[in-house]
DNA sequence: ACAAAAGTGTTATCCATACACCCATGT
DNA sequence: ACATGGGTGTATGGATAACACTTTTGT
């Protein structure tokens, strides 16, 4: 035990989410920009202190419904950040979590809190506030590293999706090229998503098939 | 963000510590049982409020010191524990950190705060104080799955070990049986470990070999 | 007709698994 | 001499990886 100055702590409890997306072939997170000072101009993921009476999943879920209106995605607490340093204004340690958004259906909204709110590639990234720039090198890792062995790729496609777009989630957050042929077997083997029946059409090739997942929900199987 | 009323944040920030170890045959966690109302007599895990000028995971080393008297362990973060009720005194959030130990060298600490100290089976819990018991049981299965990928294994066991012991380990934790010449070709392959030379001897059987990690600190291999 | 992505099976290689006996020591 | 765990190699089967052509549409 640490010590007993129960009454004299002074340190404050942050909520900050990673909301992560694919657009464009690459990974992007959504960043603010802030601004106050010491911040001001600066990006960084979105966030707030927590309310007393408020558990950190429910703030940050709400801090992803207020940025981009979403609620059916897979969220999840990645890790507290807690540098004594990791902001100038006094200590703060940071519950951050991380979400998984489809391009599809996202309205964000700039409020009066910050000069402005976009999607940055991950790869990309402007100079962040905080230890930002950890919390979303540390998101990239664990999507990484569970994408292999759960199905939250359905909260990165959008409702339906072709065998192709599945493919490139996992060819551009793996970072590798996948043989489609092996890749189709596996997944079909898996059993995770079902055809709708529908194509899509009004491309210049052969219509693709398209379908959905089974269960929009965290489920534990060997992908690869 | 949730809200700004940052002056008038009330929440306590507490670090807990998972300290795991095996102990005749079976996985065991370190237990203190409290002396203060409103959970006096209860077990819980060792841990107590963060300092200001403290990281938690300095404050998670000072606790696991504190109780064993080792350093030089695995040691974790393994999730934040927030849930608004989980201590009758008011809001605390805890940071949870997870130790592994190796039962040689350990010299438990009494000290005048608890009623007493020791190691619990970990399928043999008494009750627990707060949310305790759900942290113990996410450090078992993050210790699983992490077993598989890395090599901390390492922090579980003596400087130098044979391997029945090291295939013990993993059988213990996974709680399968391991074939043990399927094991030993695949510990050989990984190359994480080399004999010392020296043998285990004063038992009623050929002497075993004993080996010892190459590197005592976390590395990502694929095991099983 | 051409371009572009969709869709589809087979073969070879590698890796995981199953399996049994002799060895060195203490009693 | 007997009991006990230590130590060792091979063969098989299943999973993974490599690989090319036909189909359907839009222009």
């Amino acid at each position: 035990m640490v010590k007993h100055h129960a009454s004299t702590q002074n340190i404050k409890i942050a909520v900050d989410a990673a909301m992560v997306t694919i657009r464009e072939g690459d990974l992007h997170a959504l960043l603010i920009q802030m601004k106050k000072s010491p911040f001001e101009g600066l990006w960084a993921l979105p966030g707030g202190l927590l309310e007393e009476d408020e558990p950190t999943l429910k703030a940050a879920t709400r801090i992803l419904k207020t940025q981009t209106g979403v609620t059916d995605v897979f969220l999840e607490q990645l890790a507290t950040f807690d540098d004594v340093d990791r902001d100038p204004a006094g200590r703060v340690v940071s519950v951050a979590y991380y979400a998984l958004l489809s391009d599809q259906n996202l309205d964000l909204k700039t409020t009066e809190k910050y000069s402005d709110v976009r999607w940055w590639p991950i790869r990309k990234l402007p100079t962040l506030a905080y230890d930002h720039k950890q919390v979303v090198q540390e998101a990239i890792q664990r999507i990484a590293a569970k994408i292999q062995y759960t199905n939250i790729v359905w909260s990165l496609l959008p409702k339906e999706f072709t065998l192709t777009q599945l493919q490139h989630v996992y060819e551009i957050i793996l970072r590798k090229n996948l043989d489609k042929r092996n890749f189709r077997k596996r997944i079909h083997d898996l059993k995770l998503i079902k055809p709708t029946g529908k194509t899509r059409t009004g491309m210049a090739h052969r219509p693709a098939a398209l379908y959905q997942f089974k269960h929009r929900k965290l489920e534990y199987v060997q992908v690869m």
